[in-house]
DNA sequence: TAAGCTATCCTTAGATC
DNA sequence: CGATCTAAGGATAGCTT
């Protein structure tokens, strides 16, 4: 939109950065008032950012912005955990008939897994590199290029690492699956 | 938008009022992307919804749509969730200022705020960013096939999300990089 | 019922102050 | 910075298939 068609990927300008930010975020939280008022629906929008807002400041604050209130907001999460979890405890059953001839440390080993599995994703998140880009360049103020190519090389290693990380799933994937499809039916 | 300015209230006729629906949750969820990306910060949308899915369905069944993956959003839920109330309250964005936002401004004072135990929390993942992951890829087997199907499924997931990191760190380093060589890429 | 089509209205990138 | 303005690209209401 605007005067010129935007790359969809991060503007590496950080002013015009935060400036594009500041205006969408306002178009996106309008719209989420827009359909709930027309279609009649509930919905809530929350955006963590990391610009900061003190020219000189030299810790990387977070923010959070929340649509509706945050009270309606919270709401809305809780219902949207209610779901999953449902589903999960529903899941759990199913696994408890399957598992019942078997010792009962398997249903627990079965529960940590699960919980540890939920741990783990919202671990992924909070270690998000995006963050760690605030996180790490804002503190060094404005640094001369050393700091970015030092930057740069630290998360040319953390790529190569998730990278390869990657790789190892996605093998690790496929034999299971291929172990899964010995053993019983199909799945997407 | 449109052929004709719709009046913001909810759509009396429920065939339109769906479409819309249909057609605007699209819109905005790509907003949510687009600014995720643009802008390099993390947000999630979630939508609850009534519209039955089936000709005849008679039961209202309620559906959420969320984005992006439920493991992601539920992630920045936590996040939102972890917050004091306070800060919530300090940082919200409330239907008011929306509203009055249309004729004059919409800023939101936002305070500079240290979340030091976040911090703390984000450079000891970052140490080691995928530890977490490498200590729960070792465990499951066992168990009968639908815990492999279960598995891969999270798996899959799971590499979803770190591949997109993955992109992101690549994105985030060609930044870095150009911005150390003092060329401000222009993005067309 | 869903999928395409555009005329229109809306959002917003870039420029100014 | 933040508030405005404006040209352009985008989103979508009402129709058509």
């Amino acid at each position: 939109m605007g005067r010129k068609k935007v790359k969809c990927e991060l503007i590496s300008d950080e002013s015009s950065r935060k400036t594009t930010f500041k205006k969408r975020k306002a178009g996106l939280l309008k719209k989420l008032q827009e359909i709930t008022t027309l279609c009649g629906v509930i919905a809530c929008g929350i955006i963590f950012s990391n610009f900061s807002t003190k020219g000189r400041s030299q810790q990387p604050n977070q923010q959070q912005e929340v649509w509706p209130s945050v009270p309606e907001a919270t709401a809305v999460v809780e219902k949207f955990k209610d779901l999953p979890e449902k589903k999960q405890k529903k899941y759990m059953l199913n696994q408890e008939s399957l598992l019942s001839a078997s010792s009962s440390k398997m249903k627990e080993k079965l529960e940590a897994q699960v919980e540890k599995n939920r741990r783990l994703e919202l671990d992924l998140l909070l270690a998000d590199p995006v963050a760690a880009y605030h996180h790490d360049v804002l503190l060094p103020d404005s640094g001369g290029s050393e700091d970015f190519v030092n930057h740069a090389a630290k998360l040319d290693g953390m790529r190569e690492i998730v990278s390869n990380k990657v790789d190892q799933i996605t093998e690790r994937i496929e034999h299971i699956k291929s172990k899964g499809k010995r053993m019983r039916t199909r799945y997407s």
